[in-house]
Formats: C-alpha cells, sequence, structure tokens
RNA sequence: GGGUCGUUAACUCAGUCGGUAGAGUAUCUGCCUUUUAAGCAGAGAGUCGCGCGUUCGAGUCGCGCACGACCCA
C-alpha cells in the first residue's frame, strides 16, 4: 500500500497542524526549543509500588516527553506524558498556569513534545500525577497518532515507520530492549570466560565460511569486486592461527536470498572460536550460555513461544543424527546402515538427489523433512555426514562424520557447532571437492581461499567454534513469530513501485 | 518462483444483489476545573492501491500490475 507522499500535502489534518504550528508561533512560541532540561524521567518519578498510598517523591521537577494522550475540560486538561521511560499523567489547569499560557497549551496536540514543572500528588482514583505549574512545547509534530485504542496494527506501516510502531506500541519497544540486554549478555558471559572480541572484515574478496549467494559490490579505487560476508569463520580462524586463544565476534551477515519469517537479507550472528576445545566443550556452554540469558531476560528457564511450552533447563537432549532418524522419525537401523537403502528412502519421500550426493547428503535431507520440526525443546544433534561439513573435523572413529553439532529449539536452528577442521591438506581437499561439485551456480563459492589455507598451514590449534543465529534466539525469547518483529528495520520493497 | 488472502478517511474497520461512500477514534467549533477509550451538541475530512475492461452505471464483476501477510519451493 502506498502512503504518504505529495497526496499528503492535500490533507486536511496536516494543514490545520501546520496552521496550528503558524498560530504558535505567532503567539511567541518557539516550536522547536532545545533548552528544556528535564530534572527527571517518568520512572524516577513513579513509586515501584503501585498501592494508592504509596508516598511520592516530594518538591518540584520537570519533565519532557510525547503528549499520548489528552482530554480537555475547557479551563483544565490531563493528559499523559511518554517518555523513554514510561507514561506519567500531568494536570494543568487555567487558574494555575495562567490565562495566557493556557490559551498556549491549548494549541497543543497528541504527538507534540513538551516539557512540563511542578509536583506530584494523587488524583482521586490515586494516578501519580504532576500538577503543572508551567510547561513549555518543545516540539511541534505535524502529523497524527494512530488512534488511541486500536493503535497500529498494519504491519506494513509498522515496519516501514518503525517509528510510529516505537511511539504507540509499548511490547515492541520491549522486544527490542530485550534484543539489545539478550547481546549484552552474550557478549558478557564470553568476557567473563576469556573471550576477546573481534571485528573482521565485512567486505572480502572471496565470501567464504558458509554455502549461500552472497551480495557482490565493487571497490572504485582498487577496481575489483567484493563480497559482503555470508560468515566470519575463515577470518576468525585466521585469529586463532595468529595465536588468539578464544575470539568471538557478534556482527552482521549478508545472504542474497529469500526472505521469510525467519530469513532477513542481513542478519546478526555471534561466532566463538576456542582453542584447545571440542564440540562437546560447546555443548556444555551453549546449554549454560541460551539458559541462563533466558532466565535473565524472561526470568524463567520455562518459556513459550507462540504456545507451546519450552524447557531450557540443561541438560538438553543430546541425539546423534542416526539416532534422531530412529527415535524421532523411526527409521528401522538397517535403512540407516545401508546406503542404497537410505537414498532410495529419501527418493521415496520426494528428496531430489543430485548425481553427487551420498548417503549423508541423504540422511541429512531426511532429518531436515522428519525431524527438524519436532525438536520443540532444545536437542542437539551430532555427527553430521562429512560431505556436508567441509570446515569440520572428522570423526576419530568414523571419518563419514564429523564432530559437529547443530542445535534445534521450536524446530529451528539455533546453533552449529564444530571441532574445526585444522589439518590443511584435508582442508584444501575439501574445499575443493565442494567447488568441484557446486554445480552451475557459479555465485557459490566462487573460488578457493588460498590465503586460509595457506594460514592453516602454518598451524591452528585444535579448536571448537560455534555460530549463534542472534536473531532466532531473540525471537525464541521474545515470543516474536517473524524475524522482522526482532529486527528494527527489516528489509521490504520500497512503497513506490 | 507458485498458491491463498488482503489494500476503503490520519488510525481501526463496515460496505448487502452492481445504483448518491459509512462508523468509531483522531481533527475542527461550542459547552465543560479530578479525567483516564472523559462527556454532550455540531461540523469537516475519501484518487475506495494503480491501470485496463465489462456495463446506462464499478468500492463491488473480469484481467493485468504494485505492495503486504501467510503457506509452499
Amino acid at each position: 500500500m502506498v502512503r504518504g507522499g505529495k497526496m499528503d500535502e492535500l490533507n486536511q489534518i496536516l494543514k490545520q497542524r501546520r496552521s496550528k504550528a503558524e498560530e504558535l508561533v505567532e503567539l511567541g512560541v518557539e516550536l522547536y526549543a532545545n533548552n528544556f532540561k528535564p530534572t527527571h524521567q517518568v520512572k524516577d518519578v513513579l513509586p515501584e509500588n503501585p498501592d494508592p498510598a504509596a508516598p511520592l517523591p516530594g518538591g518540584s521537577m520537570s519533565l519532557a516527553g510525547r503528549i499520548v494522550a489528552m482530554r480537555k475540560f475547557g479551563k483544565a486538561t490531563f493528559l499523559h506524558i511518554q517518555d523513554e521511560t514510561g507514561r506519567l499523567q500531568i494536570y494543568i489547569k487555567q487558574d494555575v498556569v495562567g490565562e495566557e499560557v493556557y490559551a498556549i497549551f491549548k494549541k497543543l496536540d497528541i504527538g507534540d513534545i513538551a516539557g512540563f514543572k511542578g509536583s506530584l500528588f494523587r488524583t482521586k482514583t490515586g494516578e501519580p500525577t504532576l500538577q503543572a505549574i508551567s510547561f513549555q512545547p518543545i516540539t511541534k509534530s505535524l502529523r497524527p497518532l494512530p488512534e488511541k485504542f486500536h493503535g497500529l496494527t498494519d504491519v506494513e506501516t509498522r515496519y516501514r515507520q518503525r517509528y510510529v510502531d516505537l511511539i504507540v506500541n509499548p511490547e515492541v519497544r520491549d522486544t527490542f530492549r530485550k534484543r539489545v540486554e539478550i547481546i549484552r549478555l552474550v557478549r558478557d558471559f564470553l568476557v567473563n570466560r576469556g573471550f576477546m572480541e573481534v571485528e573482521t572484515p565485512m567486505m572480502q574478496p572471496i565470501a567464504g565460511g558458509a554455502t549461500a549467494k552472497p551480495f557482490k559490490t565493487h571497490h572504485n579505487a582498487l577496481d575489483m569486486d567484493l563480497y559482503l560476508r555470508i560468515a566470519p569463520e575463515l577470518y576468525l580462524k585466521r585469529l586463532l592461527v595468529g595465536g588468539f586463544e578464544k575470539v568471538f565476534e557478534i556482527n552482521r551477515n549478508f545472504r542474497n536470498e529469500g526472505l521469510s519469517t525467519r530469513h532477513n537479507p542481513e542478519f546478526t550472528m555471534l561466532e566463538f572460536y576456542q582453542s584447545y576445545a571440542t564440540y562437546h566443550d560447546l555443548m556444555d556452554l551453549t546449554e549454560e550460555m541460551i539458559s541462563w540469558i533466558a532466565a535473565e531476560v524472561t526470568g524463567s528457564m520455562q518459556i513459550t513461544y507462540q504456545g507451546e511450552e519450552i524447557d531450557l533447563s540443561p541438560p538438553w537432549q543430546r541425539y546423534t543424527m542416526e539416532q534422531a532418524l530412529r527415535e524421532v522419525a523411526g527409521i528401522e537401523q538397517a535403512i540407516l546402515s545401508d546406503p542404497e537403502k537410505i537414498m532410495q528412502l529419501a527418493r521415496d519421500r520426494g528428496i531430489e538427489l543430485e548425481a553427487t550426493a551420498g548417503p549423508g547428503k541423504a540422511k541429512t535431507e531426511l532429518f531436515e523433512l522428519l525431524v527438524e520440526e519436532k525438536l520443540t525443546n532444545p536437542t542437539f544433534i551430532t555427527e553430521y555426514p562429512t560431505e556436508i561439513s567441509p570446515l569440520a573435523r572428522r570423526n576419530k572413529d568414523n571419518p563419514e562424520v564429523t564432530d559437529r553439532f547443530e542445535l534445534f529449539i521450536t524446530g529451528r536452528e539455533i546453533a552449529n557447532a564444530f571441532s574445526e577442521l585444522n589439518d590443511p591438506i584435508d582442508q584444501r581437499q575439501r574445499l575443493e571437492k565442494q567447488i568441484a561439485e557446486r554445480g552451475d551456480d557459479e555465485e557459490i563459492f566462487p573460488e578457493l581461499d588460498r590465503d586460509f589455507v595457506r594460514a592453516l598451514e602454518y598451524g591452528m590449534p585444535p579448536a571448537a567454534g560455534e555460530g549463534i543465529g542472534i536473531d532466532r534466539l531473540v525471537m525464541l525469547l521474545t515470543d516474536a513469530p517473524s524475524i522482522r518483529d526482532v529486527i528494527l528495520f527489516p528489509h521490504l520493497r520500497p512503497e513506490k513501485g
């Protein structure tokens, strides 16, 4: 839906607001003043105790905020202002502020930002209220806010004009506060365990570390193509070679693929790497980190996601992929053990296997089809086939699988981790094999990252690394149905086509 | 990419069988000094997403397009 733009110039309400603004100027009011200094925020003056008898802070105070509701009674008005910390009722009446000041006040609109000075009292319903002795218009609003009762619900407008969404929908503000808190907690958790936060290139000459289509861009001065990174992995491992033993990065990745309730083209990823650790160590760490964050953010390790009860208290279920196919999907071991039979089963289920695909690929596809969505409570899946895990270390006892896990919660992949492959010769062969098998899609794996292999040749300590999709974690902990609800400005097509 | 649904006033939504475009909130005017979805009386406000077609006549029917949501790939 196309809204805004030149049509608005004709709109009655906008005209009225502009003419009110002119009237205020004629009365000597500065429409966009910047000299009001609030002494308090709403949270400072409201008692934590909702008891209507709780004592209120005394004395004179001044607060600023956006006017979000107004009830006018001729010569007196009740209004609510909203600042970052909450809403406060204000009572302003003519015989206190004087006729001239009150006449100016009457020209304010819902949506304007204003400052009020006064002292607190309780109304007869017990609501803490600022009795204004003076006020100052601070910022004139030329556009009306959405209706007070239903608010703004149109999702398109909410995403396009997130600023309006944030003004009128307190739960949206809460979600993004929680997002910030979750990221801070992740950071605290890792820093407290001796991890060092680093920044690695967002623009890379070779977009490696994952299998995805990258965005392409161009550096003019160097006259070279660059790719927005699809993962920081290969750079973080270079740092392990360099001698930093525990590193992490929380930053954006970019993937040039479809959009959905779980995919935004740019999304936030945590990746961390720990030298001398294995993927088993990271399962323990992940359990501890996510359950702790959940308790900090939601107050409990038992959460509800879209009506489903999720128990995040450790220990979490751990299955090998074969176990999951057996226990959750009910596939017989005789089939799982037979490469021909498992590939046939995959084809029978409608999975298209490329000529180069082996039984590992078939198992992975069957897992995604039959098991993933059933993993509601946190579940680690281990022993991913080597053929789909080019960067992971082979299992010592069974080279067909890797020392890798993925974590699923609410049927969605939340984390992916493995003991890192640090044998440069094996690494080179596996990357070359993957490039050879990439098919006709040349945008994926454009070429071998020779410098990465060279780094491994200097010797990378044994390490385990993990990626956690921060957006999905935030969705889980804020009960958000769509990734767009946890990204402030999600990607949308332009308004005017 | 495919399917389904949606797009009407600033916001939230009605709109019957194809026959003058509706409500609540918001806005404006008047009354109103403890209200809180304040109240009472009155008023103004529309490119019915865009285009083409069918028809005497289209918000309504058909086709196309745009944007969005959900499902599928």
